[in-house]
DNA sequence: GTAACACCTAAAGCTAACTTTAGGTCAAGC
DNA sequence: GCTTGACCTAAAGTTAGCTTTAGGTGTTAC
């Protein structure tokens, strides 16, 4: 059993977030001795559950409906089944996401070398062709900034 | 030159951001027809930069304050290419954090695909040593839900 | 000439996820 | 017995990033 002072180092949570996650109903299940809340492995196991579904872009009260489905019991298998399927293409799709991002900042980097090597950005253009990938072609027709 | 209905339909942006952004001071040149913001090929690029950064995290306040280093032309290549390595590498950590969210959520899919088959989760515990990534051992000493 | 559009502004409103504030309980140490 | 420290609650406040509202302009179509 552990206090919140406790999860709160733990997680690298302020106590203030774990207690409006109680709020929330992300440990519908916690116990408490004189109204002081005693964190057991279950709601240690719940936090790692909510880290990885706020990593995945949940939202607070998606958690709490999953919280809901975990104390329903194998009813909700399916459910649950499906929601961290919907997380996993989710997270896929951000990470495809990413790498566009990714390409275009990578370019952006090299762009602003050559500037900073040559004092100007004039010259970039015709050095271009060699240097765009294949995700930026298209998108610099024109192009300083 | 496009006008800002165009632009909307070409980034699939809603005007009202539009005029967010611009209220925002990011695009800092901009030219008015009788009060009519005229779009340019020089907006249309920062569009494309502010996605890239607004992608890569950036809030809105630190986008502008590329475009002020961009019309202060080439005296700030140097904190342009800087913004964007920091990106990078911001980038960079995001993906490996959403690597880790991923096995979890792998594990989680295969945990309920498990549980559905046998109609509930006591087997699991046993199945467990072959079926967990690196990354999540250690994270599930005990462990329903 | 009037109705429909596409544009404009300023200001208020909204949502999520916290955080802060104000005030209170309880046990341990001096 | 009183102060310190860790816990508690309810409610108000905060921030980012929009969105909505209310009211106005200017051009084109009938």
């Amino acid at each position: 059993m552990y206090t919140i002072g406790q999860i709160s180092e733990m997680f690298h949570l302020p106590i203030s977030t774990l207690r409006y996650y109680d709020k929330e109903g992300l440990f519908p299940d916690i116990e408490r001795q004189s109204g002081i809340r005693q964190f057991s492995e279950k709601e240690v196991e719940a936090l790692r559950v909510i880290e990885c579904l706020k990593g995945s872009g949940l939202e607070i009260k998606d958690i709490k409906q999953f919280m809901v489905w975990v104390r329903e019991g194998s009813a909700t298998y399916a459910q649950r089944k499906q929601l961290f399927e919907d997380r996993r293409a989710a997270v896929e799709e951000e990470m495809r996401q990413l790498e566009k991002t990714l390409a275009m900042i990578r370019f952006k980097c090299w762009y602003y070398e050559t500037a900073l090597r040559d004092g100007n950005e004039d010259g970039i253009s015709a050095m271009l062709p060699d240097h765009l990938p294949p995700e930026i072609q298209g998108l610099y027709d024109l192009g300083h900034s």
